[in-house]
DNA sequence: TATGCGGCCTCAAGTAGCTTGAGGTGCAAG
DNA sequence: CTTGCACCTCAAGCTACTTGAGGCCGCATA
């Protein structure tokens, strides 16, 4: 049953029936009923999706490292395809130390100089428009 | 002009048009041939929303910043808007941490014991699938 | 005056990764 | 037999835009 999958990957029902119909997840087998209905493997396969999207992997990206898998190549393509993803993360996470590093700036000045003024005369709206 | 606007702010002609139709900018004044012209204090308002938007704020966090300064309100709901981003904006950082950190682990396991065997037995699978 | 060309116009649809809603069925318990 | 929950499909909504189709505006050049 597709709520018990879903319990197990700690994801949402929809969100399984999504991962199908994007190819993430092959065609479930159905119940004689109708219900979709999933085996041990199958269930692996749906953990291994949710946890490369918890991650912050694109479906693309899931998509791609799960075809090295089923592919006769090395690993090395796996662990490459990993880093790539790390660097990326880096490069994300510096972006947002330097949006809070100008915005820490921004809040100081603010309050150095307005000391709690009218919101109309803030500094906080010209630091912003400054490019 | 509104292709000059888009120069002098930084972003898309189309997403002016966007702007302005989600009500972040007022409905431009038009030539005699129907086409959108600019003041000077358009173009300013139009670039805090893209700096706003650059530093990672939501088109409603924008508005309800706008909002604050063009209401009769004190400077400091300003600045606890922006601190409010902030907190958000660490919150985001330390999570992106957290995941390049569990990263680092899997990649070092693959290093240390998949030596570039088959990916088809990586321990970045096994890896990634723990909950 | 015609014509070419770039920039402008509107409206609709596509992007990611789901969630939410409508309307209807399967299945086990009481 | 009926209640009620979980399941089914299909469609639309969400964010913040981008892209495309099909068509004017306005200036310059021949």
């Amino acid at each position: 049953m597709i709520g018990d999958a879903a319990k197990a990957a700690g994801c949402s029902v929809p969100t399984i029936r999504y991962y199908e119909s994007v190819g993430l997840l092959s065609e479930a087998a159905r119940t004689a009923g109708g219900h979709r209905s999933y085996r041990r493997q199958d269930i692996e396969r749906l953990t291994l999706v949710r946890r490369c999207r918890d991650f912050g992997m694109s479906i693309n990206q899931v998509k791609a490292l799960i075809a090295i898998r089923e592919s006769p190549s090395s690993c090395d393509n796996a662990l490459e395809a990993v880093t790539h993803h790390r660097a990326q993360l880096n490069a994300r996470i510096a972006d947002l130390k330097a949006l809070d590093r100008a915005l820490a700036l921004i809040v100081a000045r603010c309050e150095a100089d307005c000391a709690g003024g009218a919101s109309s005369c803030c500094t906080i709206y010209d630091d912003l428009a400054v490019a």
